[in-house]
DNA sequence: CAATGAGTCAAACAGATGTTTTAATAACTT
DNA sequence: AAGTTATTAAAACATCTGTTTGACTCATTG
């Protein structure tokens, strides 16, 4: 260590923060080493200097982000499951598509909701790859519990079911949150119906139609 | 024109073809101009010979996949709105999600509903950009018809409620028809169930999960 | 038959972008 | 105070990638 730890520190901290806030805005894939620096008013080398290369400082980043979003919906749901069993019944589908959906929408900038759903895509084209190989030990393990929670909650599918409505929810999810111009063009289609760019209305829908996917 | 013209028009076939195949298989930004010429067994200068750019090779291409697949749908749709007509009822909702998603299913390889697929996600990530501007030409007619059709098919929802469905119902099948990795993802998170990788299962219960979103 | 013009090719070019270098600065240690 | 170490900064570097150049081929044409 040295002397301005806490200018160090500071640095590493804007810099995480500055890579954040852009991937999330841009995607993951579309922020270049200099906007970061330029963002976070440092020096080039500084990201390679604390991180070594950009990609772990994006790994690192997304790391925290999975990590998080995973923990959150995992304690929600286990509460959920805990309260409902204690009642005696079995969840309810919406209950657990709020609790999964909530991931998404935890701060107000939306800006954790974004960058998760950008590295679930990321990660859903990804090819043969090790790049995104870590969102799976990140997510993994919620997954499975989310399906089986379906499972519990839907009684009447088969796990093979619950699984494939699994997938086309987290599709509609990530597809959409991460759609950087679902207001124009669905204004544009209806000739004028404005409910399209109001984000309120948009998550309402939102759950809805998940909901509607495990009838 | 010039002598060897059959040979000359051979090669931009070869580059159309080339072009359209790896975007199918690799996502549209990630094909190399180099790659292209590569698989086309031609000069990389022809490329740019041939098109003045790889941006507009791409636009070529891609205009060519979208109006080929709006025409088809539309020529299916509109044909099911007389037939229905003709016999006094509503249309189906089933009808007419089929008619949509045969768009993406339409040739045995699915390099077109691939790059459809790809095509649609682009444009909903696009920013500002006039990069792809041409795909709402191309497509916002025949979206329009079917929210139409939709319409007719459910007359108990409000256009707006209607165009939220249709949103949601191309992202689901644009993002699962881009994921390269649903077969390995899917049968690790149920312990080896093996529906995932079936592309007529993931068909059919695709189809059956978005006509439950319009139930 | 010489001239023209389309097509092809190898090579070079140009811009963007991640990374490294080298020197300078500042703080802590002995 | 001298030396060591962490940090910062400007510039250079390396690679990847779209594009352009200039020479060359060859069929057509006047």
């Amino acid at each position: 260590m040295k002397a301005d730890d806490a200018g160090a520190e500071e640095t590493k901290t804007r810099i995480r923060k500055s890579a954040r806030k852009l991937m999330s805005e841009r995607g993951i894939d579309q922020v270049k080493t200099r906007e970061i620096a330029n963002d976070a008013g440092v020096n080039i080398a500084a990201i390679n200097y604390h991180f070594r290369a950009k990609d772990l400082l994006a790994r690192e980043v997304l790391t925290d982000v999975a990590r998080r979003s995973a923990t959150y919906r995992l304690a929600l749901l286990e509460d959920c499951l805990k309260t409902v069993a204690a009642e005696g019944r079995a969840p309810d589908v919406s209950e657990i598509v709020r609790i999964f959906v909530d991931g998404y929408f935890r701060d107000d900038g939306l800006e954790e909701g974004r960058l998760l759903a950008s590295l679930v895509l990321r990660h859903r084209f990804a090819e043969g790859g090790q790049r995104f190989d870590f969102v799976s030990a990140e997510l993994d393990h919620m997954a499975r519990r989310f399906i089986e929670a379906f499972c519990l909650a839907c009684p009447h599918l088969s796990k093979a079911e619950v699984g494939w409505r699994y997938h086309f929810m987290v599709g509609t999810i990530v597809i959409t949150m991460s759609d950087t111009n679902r207001g124009d063009r669905m204004v544009a289609l209806t000739d004028g119906l404005e409910d399209y760019r109001d984000e309120a209305t948009y998550r309402q829908e939102l759950e809805r139609h998940l909901v509607r996917g495990f009838a």
